[in-house]
DNA sequence: AAGGTAGGTAACACCAAGGTAACACTTAAA
DNA sequence: TTTAAGTGTTACCTTGGTGTTACCTACCTT
């Protein structure tokens, strides 16, 4: 997650980065309004932390102007200024969340973790060749053709897809799909094949192989 | 706008929803926990509020219900718990706003604004083919034909229609209208079948799937 | 060439998940 | 008290995923 940190004292600064990087939480810098303006039209935050108190553009400014261009991204006001009113001037703004100094870092990532969510729009899906899978709808297809899982055949193939195109072995396989004990050795056997049978039929590039003796991969392979 | 506020300190509250109302903010009220789950289950509240020192269930619990039903509404903790930890547990538990007692009112009321615009720019209205479900009204129409949803009802299609056309399994359907426990284990396809019933008739594109072994979704199923 | 092993193909039986229908209980309005 | 609607409960049916078996093919080893 990247987002921006625009704060005046360089020493917080740091102390601030260092610790939102051990959160995962990947921090751009600027040290005044104006510097921040310009970080923000160049990149996509996730989240804008902003310190109210800055030269050449104040934190209020920063916001009103993001604001008024539509900017969609959260802003966090981080800011020595406890007084009712300065709050209030920032959630009129359009801030998301204040945060008054002295804070605690573990909390100002909290809260930074919190808005982020708010914006993503997780579409994860997985494209190989004319193949498409998506995840959160459980739905896929290959080319016009839709197609269709069922739970067991969903492990699987999810379990290929995300270390595509490495192989994964039919122990592996096996252990997703029946964790305590696999009813009859061959199974697997005959929920690949099923698989393949659904994905790859003729006419089209084969990206179900197998590797004789070592497992299954997800991939188009350049045969020769 | 409507919200609910779950604070067990009835003279806090009355003083709370008094000056939310001047702020035209609606309040329903809950002095427990159980009482606001209750509440939550039959309206649609833009934000809700909650003590974490609840009789019955704490804050925490009823937060952690909510979130695991995947309800969208955002949370704000009010506690007078300050420290570290709970903030975090707070947050932890899917929280989106934390502010600790004593609190300005001002400062509570500019919160929950920011949390209900969030929301409403997610959807107040959804519309999925020529089905209409309006969350606030709790009404809901296909095409011209006015529906009737029982409150269980309205649960299980909003849980739907907030994550559509993504999957929900059965089991996240039974915590959400039974969050207890469930009376029975044919309940919920009962409550399935008359919701079909109602929403899909004949000559009507059907939107409510079934996909066995996974769970159910609402969407327009480009079958083949 | 024979034998062994990993894996592919095909057909079939079974069974639990889910759909359907009918009915009883409870509550609240009329 | 009657009526109606929502909610539980039970029984039965249908179906597609799953489990099973048999046999085939390809390749490796000796």
């Amino acid at each position: 997650m990247l987002i921006l940190l625009a704060e005046d004292e360089i020493d917080l600064a740091e102390l601030t980065i260092d610790f939102l990087e051990t959160e995962d939480i990947e921090c751009d810098y600027a040290s005044d309004g104006a510097m921040a303006v310009n970080l923000i039209k160049e990149n996509n935050y996730q989240v804008i932390v902003l310190d109210i108190n800055m030269p050449k553009l104040d934190g209020f400014s920063v916001c009103k102007q993001l604001k008024e261009n539509q900017n969609p991204t959260p802003i966090l006001f981080l800011s020595a200024r406890d007084a009712l009113d300065d709050k209030l001037t920032g959630f009129d703004l359009g801030a998301d969340d204040y945060l008054t100094k002295p804070f605690e870092l573990e909390e100002l990532a909290a809260r930074i973790k919190v808005l982020s969510q708010r914006q993503k729009t997780q579409e994860s899906e997985f494209q190989l060749d004319t193949l498409t899978l998506n995840f959160q709808q459980r739905s896929a297809s290959r080319g016009e053709r839709k197609l269709l899982f069922s739970a067991n055949q969903w492990q699987v193939i999810e379990l290929l897809a995300n270390n595509s195109p490495n192989i994964i072995s039919r122990a592996s396989l096996e252990n997703t799909v029946w964790p305590e004990q696999c009813p009859n050795k061959d199974m697997l056997k005959m929920l690949l094949y099923r698989l393949r049978n659904i994905i790859d039929k003729e006419g089209e590039i084969p990206l179900l192989h197998t590797i004789k003796g070592l497992g299954v991969t997800l991939k188009v392979k350049h045969c020769g």
